[in-house]
DNA sequence: GTCTATAGACTGATAGAC
DNA sequence: GTCTATCAGTCTATAGAC
């Protein structure tokens, strides 16, 4: 515990680098001459490139799965041990959204990091999140409290693209500003927080065939 | 010309391997044993490991796009000039979710190295995906003829979301399976279709406020 | 224990003979 | 167009100094 410095600065160089400029052009001697230790460090202190890398994406992600829980349990206790179904879906959205998006957010490495994570999906970082589905099981459980009545099938669903568009938008910021020409505003998080809920609220308290236009509108409970 | 039997080899190769072990994990040297051709040819036909990555991906999505845009024509020749929002949101998500899901596309090296192109994403690959913007805006332009009164910047997120749906059904297949049980049918693509189009569907033509559950439920137009 | 220095196996890329 | 030989650069592993 003597230089655990060693430690942490190989951790800060990698987490900025990484977010600078991905994990396919920045080698280990890249984050060990930004750091200034040796190279074998990293080998000494993680076992390996995926290691460091894993230990960096496990950190921010178990931050961000805790903000949600305790967003989700405060929201379930206020209502007696159940939460309205758009409250569950902004616990799950909402700390992802808000640690990567916004304009001063852009700026923290630990943000860009994540950002770049969701993009490039690395081996070592893949395998961490197919563990996920325990996690995600629980906000599966608040959602059929939540909605007792409707299928679970469509529930699923329903975390499935509430999920699909939170990541998306964090994954694809420039396509959406080029494609509106800037008119989509991806820096008002708060706005997109609402927006993402609002569809994936509407997709599961909408009953099939009740839209006012489409011939063929079913919703959630297709074919 | 004399041994064009060499590149499409290569090609060949390349594409099954990438899609059964994933960019990272495949040397050129795997992909010319498996080609039985010598490894300088590699680089003599496509330049760099990274040509050859993106050479096949640019012929799958290019294949993709024009059905899209056939799609897309089709039902717009037919209503006269203009489609309802649900038919242009089939034609834009439809092509990819066929070409990726199902049953026996699983077993196409072509639907499986795309697959795999969603998930990695690796530098060559997404230095594509950034000039696909003028493509989608010709479904943008066709979202506008089907809902003419509807504010411009709602209908770029209804876009961004339909496909931000679609691509995560492509890449988390096993996610959401696990999730489920199984309940979620991945094999049965047209339903897939169906329900991601609908969820799109209703949330660029329910205005803002009428739910009938959630106090704050302002769909597409939130703040 | 902590870290340095160094060696080894592998990668993509290329020069030059054929 | 094809091939051999070889390049510089990468990650990993380890012997040994502090």
């Amino acid at each position: 515990m003597a230089t655990d410095h060693t430690r942490s600065a190989i951790l800060t160089a990698a987490e900025r680098l990484y977010a600078d400029r991905g994990f396919a052009d920045v080698t280990l001697r890249d984050i060990v001459a930004a750091a200034d230790v040796n190279l074998a460090a990293v080998n000494y202190h993680f076992g390996s490139k995926d290691e460091l890398i894993a230990e960096l994406f496990v950190t921010r992600s178990l931050a961000t799965n805790r903000e949600r829980l305790n967003e989700l349990k405060a929201a379930e206790e206020a209502g007696g041990g159940r939460a309205e179904i758009d409250v569950v879906l902004r616990a799950l959205v909402g700390p992802t959204l808000r640690g990567c998006l916004g304009p001063d957010k852009q700026r923290s490495d630990a943000a860009r990091f994540m950002i770049r994570a969701s993009i490039e999906s690395v081996p070592p970082i893949r395998k961490i999140k197919n563990r996920e589905v325990d996690h995600l099981r629980k906000f599966a459980a608040a959602m059929k409290r939540a909605l007792p009545g409707r299928d679970e099938v469509d529930l699923y669903w329903g975390l499935h693209f509430a999920l699909a568009m939170a990541h998306q938008t964090i994954r694809d910021t420039e396509r959406l500003t080029k494609l509106s020409d800037g008119k989509c505003d991806l820096n008002d998080v708060n706005a997109i927080i609402d927006r993402v809920v609002a569809v994936a609220t509407l997709a599961l308290t909408t009953n099939p065939g009740r839209s006012k236009t489409g011939p063929r509108v079913n919703v959630l409970a297709a074919r």
